[in-house]
DNA sequence: TTTTTAGTTTATAAAGTTGTAAACTAAAAA
DNA sequence: TTTTTAGTTTACAACTTTATAAACTAAAAA
């Protein structure tokens, strides 16, 4: 989907309307993309406004403004969204407003994300291995496969980790 | 959670019931693990059920008997467990019954999944880049940063598959 | 001191989700 | 042919989520 679209706009250089216009509706599609990861759509679209708008700093008002919601929607997402950590905000000397902006995290935190889900299906693996009767049951060889898996996996990750920091240096 | 249930099990021999009682209680465990990755609860309490109980494959009836549920909330869940490809049935000859069992598929489809994520959102990203007026902004640098832990992880996962299938042989 | 700014909190409306009971159906058994 | 088995479908109740309007608050500006 965001595929076909990126195809259709390499080719020529678009005005500032055109951009601003597709920008808009990326802000839609990454709505419903996080809608799809379990977000709220709120919350979506304001995580989509902050990646994709040539600006990348908004005011509550701004927000409120650009994606016509009520103050008391974005005053609850953005505390939600702060919580988890995937926005911050920034104040400016002598200004009350807050400055809402991506979390610009280290990268590797993502690659730490996967492999704390890896570690917690292992967990699981490991204590229904540990309650089955009959250890070489259709189940019990299918978890101890997926528990080799899942030992690649974090290996991978390791590397994978090692690599991404030097490269960076 | 999981890991200190398992320490806690690992030194004495159980009784049937002993495991039978702790059986149990790990399918609610994996109902409400299952329910924080988005199934809905009872989704989970059925999968949990087929992963971890002696018995391998359960009839509709004995589905509804064990988690007291519905036969229309069993009817409604199966399916879409079914066609979701997290479980299957399979009917033995002469008898009108289906057995349901967890879909024991081949693990490198949780890799593949993993995969699709990466791929997805390195699409948003490539997306998003392409949009941007000022390719050094913030959020530019960023999304690139982001881009190529995307490269490393897929490359990464394209070894893992290649290690596992030579573990296999 | 009063007003404005920059929000937060509360109460509630609207919509969506989850699960049930009861009626229904199609195949097999009696 | 009637009854039983093995579910499915429908209608609805209960609950949860999502978003809003309106009232409120605390700090700064006028």
């Amino acid at each position: 989907m965001f595929a076909s679209l990126f195809l259709t706009n390499i080719f020529w250089n678009m005005t500032s309307e055109e951009r601003l216009k597709k920008q808009k509706d990326l802000i839609e599609e990454i709505g419903i993309y996080f809608d799809k990861e379990g977000f709220q759509p709120i919350a979506g679209r304001i995580l989509g406004l902050l990646m994709v708008m040539d600006k990348e700093r908004f005011t509550f008002d701004e927000i409120v403004e650009e994606l016509q919601i009520s103050k008391s929607s974005a005053s609850i997402t953005l505390r939600n969204l702060e919580m988890r950590g995937d926005i911050e905000y920034i104040t400016l000397p002598g200004e009350r407003k807050r400055y809402f902006q991506i979390n610009r995290k280290d990268p590797l935190s993502v690659i730490e994300e996967f492999e704390k889900k890896i570690i917690k299906s292992k967990e699981i693996f490991d204590y229904v291995l540990e309650l089955k009767e009959d250890q070489n049951s259709p189940n019990a060889v299918f978890f101890k496969e997926l528990k080799s898996l899942t030992g690649l996996l974090l290996a991978s990750f390791k590397k994978c980790k090692e690599e991404y920091k030097s490269s960076e240096k």
